[in-house]
DNA sequence: CGACGTTTTGATTTGGATCAACGCCCGTGG
DNA sequence: CCACGGGCGTTGATCCAAATCAAAACGTCG
C-alpha cells in the first residue's frame, strides 16, 4: 500500500464544520451561516470500533455531528433480534430522527475509529432563529434522506437478495462520495456481513452467497474490507437505484 | 346507520388550515403562525377515488396539503410492478419528500373523495423567513415521519406477514387518530387488499390469508371497508409498534 | 501456536409467491 | 327485474428463494 488512497481520506476531519461542508455540497452557504453550524461542533470526542456512543433508552437531548468514521443505530427487540436502523457516515447528524422524543430506543455504536461532535438539541434553535436558509437546508437534507429511506423500504421489503445488496452498495457509495469526491469506484466498508444482513434484512449466510453471485456477474468486487463498484448498470438492473443527491433543484431556498 | 360515526367525520375539511391543525396537535401555534400556514392552503380542489393528482415525471414545484381523504404515492418500475411508497392522510403535505428534486418519480392517486390545497414550493420560504418555530415544527414532523418510516422499513424487510399487517393497521390508526380524536377503535380504509399488499410488500392473496389469521387470533376485525383494532396487545406482539406521536418532547422548540 | 470472529459451503426446511379457480358484491343495461 | 360482467376477496395446490442448521475454512491477533 503506497501513497494515500482516497478511500482513506476523511475530508471532514480537518475542516471547521463537517455539517457546513455537507450542506454546502448541496447549496451555497456563506461564512456567517457556516459559523452558525460550526458552533454546533465545538465539542468533539473520539470513539473506537465497537464502542457505544449512547445506549438504548438514553434521553435525546444530545445530538452528534459525525465528523469521521461509521456508526450504526441499532434496535434490539424483545426476542433477541438486532436490526440496524440506519448507517451513519461523515456529515450526518446522529440521532436526528429522534429529535422529537424524550428517549431513543436505538443504540448507537461505532463501527470504525470515529470522531463525533456532541451538541444539545437546543442549539438548533439558534440556527432556526438566525437563518431561514439553513432551516430550509436542514429540511432539505431530511427530505433527501427520507427519499433514500423510501427507496430502501421499497426494495428491501419486496425485492430479491441481489436487489437488496446492490442498493446497499450503491446508496452507501453515493453517500460517501458526496463528502469525499476523490472516491473513484471503491470504498472501505467496516461492516461485517452480519451487520449488512441486519441492514438489508437477510441472514449473513445469504449475504455471503449473494455477494459471490454479484461478483460472478461482474457487478461488484470485494477485497477484504473494501467494496468496489464494477458495473453500475448491472447493479441498477437489480436495484433501480436513483442517486438522491443528483437532480436537485434548490433554487427555491431562501436567500443567504 | 343512524347518526354520525366518528370515522366519517373529517375535521380538517372545515377548519381554516389543516396543516395548522396538525402542527398544533403537537405544540401550540399562535394565530399569526396559523395565518402563515393558512396562506399555503388558499387554493383548493377536489378529486375522486382513482383520479390522478399528478403523474410520475411531474415537476415538483407544487405541493399539496391534504385536507380530506386518502391518497397514495406509487411508483411503477420498469417491469410492471407497482409499489405504494406512502399513504397520505389529512394534514399531510403530499409531495414533501420530493421537495429537493426537479421532478418526482411518484404518481399520486386519490383513493377516496379527497380535497387538496395546492401551493407552490416557494411559499414555504415565507414560513422559514417569518417563523423559526414553524420551521422547527416542520422539521419535527419530518422527523416523526422518518421515525415511522424506520419502523416500517425494519418490520417490512424482515418480519412475518402477521407483523407487517399488524404494523400497517396500528400505524394507520395512530396517524388518523392524531387528526380525529373521536376515532375509537375502527377506521375506514379505502385501500383494496392489493393496495395494502403493495404498501407492506406482499401479495394480495397473502394479505387476505393473513388478515383472516389475525382475525381468528382476535387481534382485529374487518367489516367491509372498515378495520377495527380489537386487541392492541396482540397486534403489538407481532409488530412491536411504537406510537410515534406519543412521548414527544418539544420543549426545545423556538418560542412563538 | 491456538482461539475467536468472520466468511464460506452444503443440506434441509419453510413462509410466502405464484397460478388458478371460485364466490361475492355491485353497477349496468337489456 | 334479472342477466351479465368486472373488480375484489377467498381458498386450494404447487413452487421457489431465503431461512435455518451445521460444519468447515479462513484470518487475525494475543
Amino acid at each position: 500500500m503506497s501513497g494515500i488512497r482516497p478511500e482513506n481520506i476523511e475530508p471532514c476531519e480537518t475542516s471547521d464544520s463537517c455539517l457546513a461542508e455537507k450542506l454546502s455540497a448541496l447549496a451555497p452557504v456563506d461564512s456567517r451561516q457556516a459559523g452558525l453550524l460550526a458552533a454546533l461542533e465545538e465539542e468533539r470526542c473520539e470513539i473506537g470500533p465497537g464502542e457505544v456512543l449512547y445506549p438504548a433508552g438514553e434521553p435525546t437531548e444530545k445530538l452528534y455531528v459525525l465528523k469521521k468514521g461509521w456508526l450504526v443505530s441499532e434496535l434490539h427487540d424483545g426476542s433477541g433480534n438486532r436490526s440496524i436502523v440506519r448507517v451513519h457516515h461523515p456529515g450526518d447528524i446522529v440521532g436526528d430522527s429522534q429529535i422529537p422524543y424524550t428517549v431513543t430506543p436505538y443504540r448507537a455504536v461505532a463501527r470504525s475509529e470515529a470522531i463525533v461532535c456532541p451538541f444539545p438539541r437546543e442549539n438548533l434553535v439558534e440556527v432556526f432563529k438566525r437563518s431561514p436558509r439553513l432551516s430550509a437546508l436542514l429540511l432539505t437534507v431530511a427530505m433527501i434522506e427520507s427519499a433514500e429511506q423510501e427507496d430502501r423500504a421499497r426494495v428491501f421489503r419486496r425485492n430479491s437478495a441481489m436487489a437488496k445488496l446492490a442498493l446497499f452498495a450503491q446508496q452507501t457509495f453515493g453517500r460517501l462520495k458526496l463528502m469525499n469526491n476523490l472516491l473513484h469506484d471503491r470504498f472501505h466498508c467496516p461492516l461485517t456481513q452480519t451487520d449488512i444482513g441486519d441492514v438489508v434484512g437477510m441472514t449473513s449466510v445469504h449475504v455471503s452467497r449473494t455477494f459471490t453471485k454479484l461478483e460472478k456477474e461482474g457487478a461488484l468486487k470485494r477485497h477484504s474490507p473494501f467494496i468496489q463498484i464494477v458495473d453500475e448498470e448491472k447493479l441498477s438492473v437489480h436495484s433501480s437505484y436513483l442517486n438522491r443527491y443528483n437532480e436537485l433543484d434548490l433554487s427555491w431556498l431562501p436567500e443567504a
